[in-house]
DNA sequence: CAGACACCTTGACATGAATCAAAGAGATCC
DNA sequence: GGATCTCTTTGATTCATGTCAAGGTGTCTG
């Protein structure tokens, strides 16, 4: 989910994008059916938070539309990103009933909704979903294990070429251009939010980004309009072994 | 696998601790049966890899004995722990064919293997084993989040007041005593893996042990062999607000 | 249009952790 | 029992990033 590539997923599964793209890979219809009786759809405005760490969650949810983040918070306020749930990207956790994070909207947000038991039960009955979120799971979790040599490792500069490699490249994907040359996208994360996911401050971002455009490695217009001129010179500097691990 | 739960498992199910513990949470016998067709034990010396990052995997495996390590590293060798293996954990992915990291075996180990063609297969008809993995998968993801708020939030004395809660906790289930007052233990690695662990340097690790047992908050025999009087007031130091999510 | 607000940039300075360097402590080996 | 090796501690210094503070930019609202 993290940074899950929208565009693997089985491109003629319907009209409902949480059907195939994050739950039922394999798109038997009797399952679609089922799916679709227990499934319902919530939505948030910017800034509302979907789950707050440690409150009940009832239900698994697939993102349809808009960005939510997932944070873990110390009790001094310190906060850091462990997630991006952008559309089709899936969040929850059939046999545990509390979250683990905060989910907040950070855009407008549309959410598909499964209540979680009759989720779980259905699970039990069709082994494929298991798999299948097994499988997105695994994918997550080298997400996760990437980001933790980031942030343990990488300097400010090279985490913030991370972050704008990582959005050039999904950007690119949508296109369904490969990655490379010139890449032109808009930042869906404030300076805020971008440091709670690189483990910065707010002032370390900003300036970094100015370094960034001083060095020619990106041009801005206005503050969340990027222009990369060359992917692979960003990549160069991200600093990253193994690019291709984002997406699975 | 990162830090799990060795007791959490069924308590009765026969003389491999891999059968039960890892792998197959409600021991029914011909599924054990089967298991056993198709597992190996492979051991590694102390500091013996066991597999590089890219590398086939043709196998997943469980710990019988002995602690790995899973590291990502940059191209210029900074490195960053991102999983620590103990008996009763499990590795691998069915589905993907190359390592995303490197399993690098600290002390001698003792895994016991399956190949991966026959446990997919296996998998593919025994729909629990993919709930069981499932499960496993996502507490490693919340105990990999965990870490994410460790590497980009905490200072350095909170990152090592934490990992020595973590030691303490683990030890302290392993004797079956809740983890409260005067734990005693040893660490199992040394101050360099310490610091590829936290995203720190050893002498700072070095430094921020030294400044804990001159607070009072640890004491120490040797390099390895650790007291801890109050484990409350050392996990009041490691600043976490859910001590409970690193075990799942 | 003015005012308010959210978001972003820049500057000056402080500081925690890294770096570089040296030496101590324990093992292991002949 | 001394030599050697690995692991660890400690000290001096540097540097990257955080902190605090001020001001800029764009958008929305009345």
């Amino acid at each position: 989910m993290l940074f899950q590539d929208v565009h693997q997923a089985h491109p003629a599964c319907g009209d409902c994008p949480i059907r195939h793209r994050a739950v039922c890979a394999r798109c038997e219809t009797d399952e679609l059916r089922e799916l679709d009786r227990i499934k319902y759809y919530r939505s948030f405005e910017a800034g509302q938070t979907v789950v707050w760490s440690g409150d009940h969650m009832e239900f698994v949810a697939s993102v349809v539309t808009g960005v939510a983040t997932l944070t873990r918070a110390l009790e001094d306020g310190r906060t850091q990103m462990v997630g991006l749930l952008l559309p089709s990207d899936f969040v929850g956790r059939p046999g545990r009933d509390r979250a683990p994070f905060n989910v907040i909207a950070t855009t407008d947000l549309l959410m598909c909704c499964f209540r979680r038991k009759p989720f779980e039960e259905m699970m039990a009955r069709t082994p494929h979903i298991a798999q299948r979120l097994l499988e997105m799971t695994l994918s997550e979790l080298d997400a996760a294990r990437e980001w933790m040599l980031l942030l343990g490792r990488k300097t400010a500069r090279e985490k913030i070429a991370s972050l704008l490699a990582i959005m050039a490249r999904r950007d690119a994907a949508l296109g369904l251009s490969a990655p490379s040359g010139r890449i032109v996208f808009d930042l869906p994360l404030t300076r805020e939010a971008m440091s709670d996911y690189l483990g910065l401050t707010l002032e370390t971002v900003s300036r970094q980004i100015t370094a960034l455009r001083r060095d020619g490695l990106i041009e801005l217009q206005g503050k969340r309009h990027v222009i990369v001129p060359d992917y692979d010179r960003l990549v160069e500097v991200a600093g990253d072994d193994s690019d291709g691990g984002f997406f699975g």
